[in-house]
DNA sequence: CTGTTAGCGCTTTCAC
DNA sequence: GTGAAAGCGCTAACAG
């Protein structure tokens, strides 16, 4: 009994072709068609498969994509995930996923990892500073993140446009004073943009900004249910505004529990825009709440294409992809 | 200007030593103590990495283990790819991640790939039966499932002890007459014996079973919607259950939802049970509803453990890990 | 169009 | 101990 799994020296053999023959068909290079039939014959026999690894060895191409993610603990980065392995598999590569929990050591040390395995492309949404310790042969994108070295090239969703739309929106539906709720990484990143957003938008409709905008170290829950309790007029049990635009769709959903907890009715009382585009996973996949929703979809496209347009690579770019509002329940339209 | 990554030779010779001694620096063999100083610092120098696919094609080992799942757009999906990474890493090996869809052809496809890539391991949530189509020469762990050839090794949850907890629990609870509502796959799982666990449970205390199990191809809004009907008396606004066991959380979920639609309250007129373990994304992460606990960790690492152990694979069995009660608001206790 | 052959970078005997 | 040398399975360049 052989143990061995057949290589193409056997295939070659059983075909009764010269190794190069067997190579040629295998890569779709052209071959006299009695050629052709023998070797597929033989490799159909054997069960032949192409050993990627000798394969990558000799070409330098490993056909695989590292994604270096924090976690997949959050909708938002597992359906990201979810979209570039699509991708990734479409253009007939393996996904290699790395969590690195947002730990800066994890992230390098992922980093690491990546480049040794000569990976075809990097990923990477992280939150330390990598861009000096990217390798500088292997195609790296960075994801949602922002750079002080911009010898990266970056891919977002148009956070900035996104912030506007969303107020935008809310006093399309008849707001008349949109708070903006968020908690921010410590680290800067292109997401930020949507508080600058929320800002421009605030001076284009000449409305004074009010905002809770902390770091993401801080409660969630209880930061925002100080903030409310702050613009409640408790006598009247009114709130002095009537929409809240949250930098993330998980902040909304934070937002409209501590709303229902003290009588505030949504959209009612107060309309709530979340940032995303996260979908429930039931009934029929709505959205979890009214969102700007980020293109995921594109967003991974987009990724890839950029790793695997060699000619054009690197591109220090910084490409933007535009958003939309969409309905979630949360706001009246 | 050098274009090329530096190759183990480049070492060698920065170091003045031979190729050999580099080789047995890098894997931790014993090396005269002024070799490996040398030879750490050129490797240092030249920032040299070892080429993962030279090392692959020598040892045929490749330091990855393949994921085949159906996507990450489901919670229990996502946080169990999320916990085979993370076990993967700790024993330094990198993760390729398949998502099928659920697709049977997608499946097959990624399963030929992982066999072609010479990948160390499968992991496979798979519906279709591949019991047939298996590498024989990679360790395949089948999750969740169930086959006709028992060949494979399977890994799951104990779902018959926990469809039993979730029964004793809600008695436990003062619930008198719990139905169980449910979907599955037209594929055979594990999961099915959450349902046989239900009925098993109903035997033991002497009830008569009432449940909602039909395949997952209908819409289960509307069919939990007319489920919870046919069991309602209008007149006096009450239902012939209180309490319900769901075969998911999502089907707990939507059954919650269409409960509080039509005017019921939980957990006060009818408690319910899911089954996972899903947590909310804020804030603490407390579960999504009262739940039976799929250990998510420990079924990682059990199949990481059952891949790496090379001297019992493989072992044709089907390990099945305990269940725990967990609550989620959605009971009394 | 086909067969031969020289490595890709590494591990691993095997002499020394 | 160390160094030399033989491949792992494949691709690509070249000669026929």
């Amino acid at each position: 009994m052989k143990k061995t799994t057949p290589t193409m020296k056997d295939v070659a053999k059983e075909a009764g072709v010269a190794l190069g023959t067997v190579s040629k068909v295998i890569n779709g290079i052209p071959v006299g068609e009695t050629y052709k039939v023998k070797v597929e014959a033989a490799i159909k026999k054997l069960n032949y498969q192409v050993n990627t690894y000798a394969r990558g060895l000799k070409t330098s191409k490993t056909e695989t994509i590292t994604l270096i993610i924090p976690s997949l603990n959050l909708p938002f980065f597992a359906s990201f995930a979810y979209e570039v392995e699509q991708q990734a598999y479409a253009h007939g590569r393996k996904l290699i996923l790395c969590c690195s929990n947002g730990i800066p050591e994890k992230e390098l040390d992922y980093l690491l990892l990546a480049s040794q395995s000569k990976t075809d492309g990097i990923i990477a949404l992280t939150y330390s500073d990598i861009s000096n310790q990217v390798p500088n042969n292997i195609p790296l994108i960075a994801f949602d993140r922002k750079f002080d070295n911009y010898q990266i090239p970056r891919i977002a969703s148009d956070n900035y446009e996104g912030g506007i739309l969303a107020i935008q929106k809310l006093l399309e539906f008849g707001c008349k004073s949109p708070v903006f709720i968020g908690f921010h990484s410590s680290f800067p990143g292109e997401a930020d943009k949507r508080f600058d957003g929320y800002i421009e938008a605030c001076k284009k409709n000449q409305l004074k900004p009010v905002y809770l905008y902390a770091t993401d170290s801080e409660d969630c829950h209880d930061s925002i249910y100080n903030f409310i309790k702050e613009h409640e007029n408790k006598d009247t049990h009114t709130l002095d505004f009537d929409g809240i635009f949250a930098n993330t769709d998980l902040h909304a959903c934070i937002a409209i529990h501590v709303l229902k907890e003290l009588g505030y009715s949504v959209p009612d009382d107060v309309q709530v825009i979340g940032f995303d585009g996260t979908k429930k996973f039931y009934p029929g996949e709505e959205y979890m709440v009214s969102t700007i929703r980020q293109p995921l979809p594109e967003l991974a496209k987009k990724c890839i294409d950029m790793i695997l347009d060699e000619d054009n690579y690197p591109i220090p770019t910084l490409t933007l992809l535009p958003v939309t509002y969409e309905y979630g329940g949360t706001t009246i339209g």
